[in-house]
DNA sequence: GTATTGAAGTCAAACGATTGAGCGGGCGTG
DNA sequence: CACGCCCGCTCAATCGTTTGACTTCAATAC
């Protein structure tokens, strides 16, 4: 590996300063036309390169923005991720992405390393036990810092995220609509704010229909992945087969209930109806088409960039929180309730 | 913002040097115990952020590494990504990553920028299009750098592939026992070695057979996605109906191409066989299940991992290339071909 | 009692780029 | 013709850490 080049070589190179050297690459006007070109010339055929450290420890500026994401294995982050990224790109910042496998250790040591390096800010939507005073810790008032997809509550950063209580009330409306009585929810522990939201929507709105939702139709689940969603759901079908309506806090466990469902013979969206939270583009690819309650990627992921970049621009502003609305997308896999149960109807005759 | 807390700030409030500090935070032995244990006292107190610019200006070394990835869309990427992460973690680095969205500009802009900011390597699933003597003008001699998942042909960069055109041939040779005859493609252009590889190795497998592909039963997509797949499907299945046996280059087409034909009413599996590459996780997730090459992702996603650590250790070793095999993974989107076609069995037959 | 060693620091020079101050010479102006 | 001014450049200090050379003091060796 040869030795790299600098500035000072390029200046005994060209036979100029190294301050007119590091000007003319700059375009500094206070350098001539003439010299500029050729001094960058000279930098293309001795393959110069920028050394960025240097440079931004004299300066003391960045332009690049991390963005650390739960798991990307759920593809709804990639969603997410794709809007952040072209606007990012827009206002000229280069995004570097960490993957944080839902591991707390993974998440501070890049949240540290991107202090330390020196990124403009950060975007953050954090793994399963994120402390806010542990985080607070790392970032002090330094590091611009905005959450998106989950929040952090009892924190006064910014966010951008869904409405998720809201999200999950839309989805038992449709399913009540549709006559179902007998709910299940599949679903996260208590860990995550979106786990939270969602369960709490879900609850909320099955009391206001006057239905219940007994404990042996809740699961809960480890991870948000299919596998878990089918054993899920399988456990469900078990212990309670009388259940019609299922709701689950993702795509993805809803994508695995439906493999489950398959297994056991049951037909989606006649004789059990399954509603995820997402919107997956695979929901749409499977048949019966998954119902979700859509959240709007494109909208919160464009937030969260805003919302990164003013702060930037103002650390000191209040803190935002921005709390966009999803809505429901129905497809196959949910339609009108078959049986009659009687105690159902009781409920919904009164 | 508060100005931030330098070593020069910590050795005012220590009452050493600042070079006494530098020490004692790296747990330099020269510093005695006492005095290190106070010293990270006071810098944790003050809020001390470690400044790895400059640091790094000074040793001229970083730990970590950069990965750019073509397209995060296609969820084989993430997979092949979560195992090189963990190879990386094992030897403690830090990744940071890039989603290229198949885009030339940001790509190079991305590779560039890691070498401004000094990354120890790069690992590369390169974009459509990228020229070899481009990236190589960027890269010079300076950066190590390992190619995964596509290749860079006539490039002398260290590789990490899947045996792309023998995947192919297992699929159509499993295929043709089947009792397939007629058989589609569906897959990119020839911009990518995988596009041509996979291409190359149905080719090379229906040739072998005696069994022709007309260009009708041919189809190009622009890009990997699922509704490229639906669209090509249904272009075939208008074209050439008689099609029982359809290749894919991924996946990905594969789930489009399998909602095409649902759109149709044709049986998958049944009166129409379909066979991706990849194995995505979806692949068994869906009903039925999608037949697929399965690409060794977690081992290629190692050795790729592994060549880096190697060709940062050793710079001018030969350039290493991994060819991985793939195998088939059989699931119910395949079956025995219904249609008695003549011609088809007279092929077989001779 | 002098030389040697070692522990625990200090000092100053880097690393590579940036930047405000300075400087020489040619030109326009009065 | 002297003066100021602008152009086009050079100088030197600086960003925050690291590191090899050097110092100081005390303890040990002979």
């Amino acid at each position: 590996m040869a030795e790299r080049v600098t500035l000072k070589n390029l200046a005994e190179a060209t036979g100029v300063s190294v301050s007119a050297v590091s000007m003319a690459l700059r375009d500094h006007p206070r350098i001539s036309e003439a010299k500029r070109t050729e001094i960058k010339r000279i930098a293309a055929e001795m393959g110069y390169i920028y050394n960025r450290q240097a440079a931004s420890l004299r300066r003391g500026t960045t332009d690049s923005v991390s963005i650390c994401i739960n798991d990307l294995h759920n593809p709804v982050f990639i969603e997410f991720l794709t809007a952040i990224e072209s606007e990012f790109r827009r206002s000229g910042k280069l995004v570097l992405l960490c993957n944080a496998h839902e591991d707390p250790e993974i998440q501070a040591s890049f949240v540290r390393r991107m202090l330390e390096q020196g990124s403009a800010g950060l975007l953050l939507s954090p793994v399963e036990g994120t402390e806010p005073a542990e985080l607070r810790e790392i970032v002090r008032d330094r590091f611009p810092t905005v959450f998106f997809s989950r929040m952090l509550e009892g924190s006064d950063f910014d966010h951008a995220i869904s409405d998720d209580a809201g999200g999950m009330q839309l989805a038992v409306d449709e399913l009540v609509r549709l006559g179902h009585r007998q709910f299940a929810w599949i679903g996260g522990g208590q860990r995550t704010s979106t786990a939270r939201a969602r369960y709490r929507g879900f609850k909320t709105a099955l009391e206001r229909h006057g239905l219940p939702c007994p404990p042996e139709q809740v699961e809960r689940v480890a991870e948000t992945s299919r596998e878990a969603g089918r054993q899920a759901m399988a456990a469900i079908l078990k212990r309670a087969p009388h259940v019609t309506a299922v709701v689950c806090f993702s795509d993805l466990l809803a994508l695995g209930a439906i493999m489950a469902c398959h297994e056991a013979g049951r037909r989606i969206g006649k004789e059990i109806s399954i509603i995820g939270h997402d919107d997956l583009e695979e929901a749409s690819y499977i048949e019966p088409g998954l119902s979700s309650v859509k959240v709007a990627k494109e909208e919160i992921g464009r937030a969260a960039a805003r919302l990164l970049l003013d702060r930037i621009i103002d650390p000191d502003a209040p803190a935002a929180r921005e709390v966009i609305a999803p809505r429901l997308v129905l497809r196959g896999s949910t339609g009108p309730c078959l049986s009659a149960d009687a105690d159902g109807l009781n409920h919904f005759a009164r």
